[in-house]
DNA sequence: GTCCGGAACTATACAGCGGCAAGTTACCAC
DNA sequence: GTGGTAACTTGCCGCTGTATAGTTCCGGAC
């Protein structure tokens, strides 16, 4: 296939330059001409395959819906409960971190495409199963939506503010020392439904 | 001084108009030109003001970061306490929702700005000043550090998730019916530190 | 009153950008 | 080998941010 004319696989490889150039400088850092330049290719190539600049944010926050969901489900298999969940969803954006910050910024996205709508809507359909598992842990709350509410929040809360760096940058991240973050997020949510574990002694208070 | 040569208060013009711009299309829809344009100046005014495009939104963080800051100070000498102090923090979103964008997005700005710097500092002391105000309240939790991470979380995953739209397409404000984002700011956070009391009756479930 | 300096603008130029239309290459089926 | 099609390239347009040089106007010094 790569012949020198033909790239071959310029569409997947579209996609991943793209999520390193918005990891790296964010999503109004990112060009399209910049970016084939970086793969060797004529500045119009990538739109062959995406038409446009948004279609290769779409076809980002596509793949990224589907991957939470994927994660999620699995999660959700595993009987992991909605404090496991939480630290899915925090890990992900850790790990994809610029399909993390396209999916919900919507003023970067043609919502009418049909397969972002579908990918989406399974994403929050699992989403809403990890909160609804509370119940089942016998943690059920007495406000149903606030609970579904307060559970999405501070996760997406955290992963946005850890993604940006205002986690660092505030001076909150210093309380916790060395701790990581999947511990961090377990006990934060952990404050949401039920009674926390106390501190460890090597952190500043 | 409007004289037709000098508009006279273009700095103060070109913030309340980049505002609106970034309100209905976002951060990356906003151009100095066509903004420029809308305020019958020449193209490279904004400019001598605020020397880039950046400038333009780091002054608009700065505001944001001071107007928040006021707004903390005010609930704190009021002694509104944690609850009241996140929906202050979810209601100056709803209300500078293009400050709010900007100012948690670090790729759109310069970080080494001493004025936006001191304007954050001051807004994040504030910020963890309605944390710690859960002491006084008597609700005071084992976990310190968590406490923190999980109220800023809290709200500002709420306040992002309602101002992108999230909210809405996910499906999950209708669970609410009619409910204000204060209420639900209420209902939501209030279920973290303490009890809660039940929804009412005019909801879906 | 006029001279001068600085603040607040305008004019012009340039490179990079996204989008579009038309042309090119390579393969594959027949 | 011929036709068709997928995957590209080339050339162009208008728009964008930035840089530099020039213009207008006000206010104070003298």
């Amino acid at each position: 296939m790569a012949d020198g004319y033909h790239h071959g696989n310029l569409r997947a490889a579209v996609l991943e330059r793209a999520a390193e150039v918005i990891t790296e400088k964010g999503p109004y850092g990112f060009s399209l001409r910049s970016l084939a330049a970086d793969l060797g290719v004529s500045h119009t190539a990538p739109r062959y395959h995406f038409g446009s600049r948004e279609g290769v944010l779409n076809a980002l926050a596509t793949e990224g819906f589907t991957e939470l969901a994927d994660r999620l489900r699995i999660n959700r298999d595993a009987r992991g409960g909605f404090l496991e969940a939480g630290v899915v969803y925090v890990d992900f954006a850790i790990d994809f971190p610029a399909h993390f910050t396209v999916m919900f910024e919507p003023s970067l996205l043609d919502q009418d495409d049909p397969g972002l709508r579908a990918a989406r809507v399974a994403a929050f359909a699992e989403l809403r199963s990890g909160v609804e598992s509370l119940a089942e842990e016998g943690r059920g709350v007495a406000d149903g939506p606030a609970a579904v509410v307060a559970g999405w929040s501070i996760v997406h809360g955290l992963a946005t503010l850890a993604l940006t760096g205002n986690l660092d940058v505030s001076g909150v991240r210093e309380l916790f020392g060395d701790t990581d973050l999947p511990t961090i997020t377990r006990r934060s949510a952990g404050l949401l439904f039920g009674p926390s574990d106390p501190p460890p002694d090597n952190e500043v208070e």
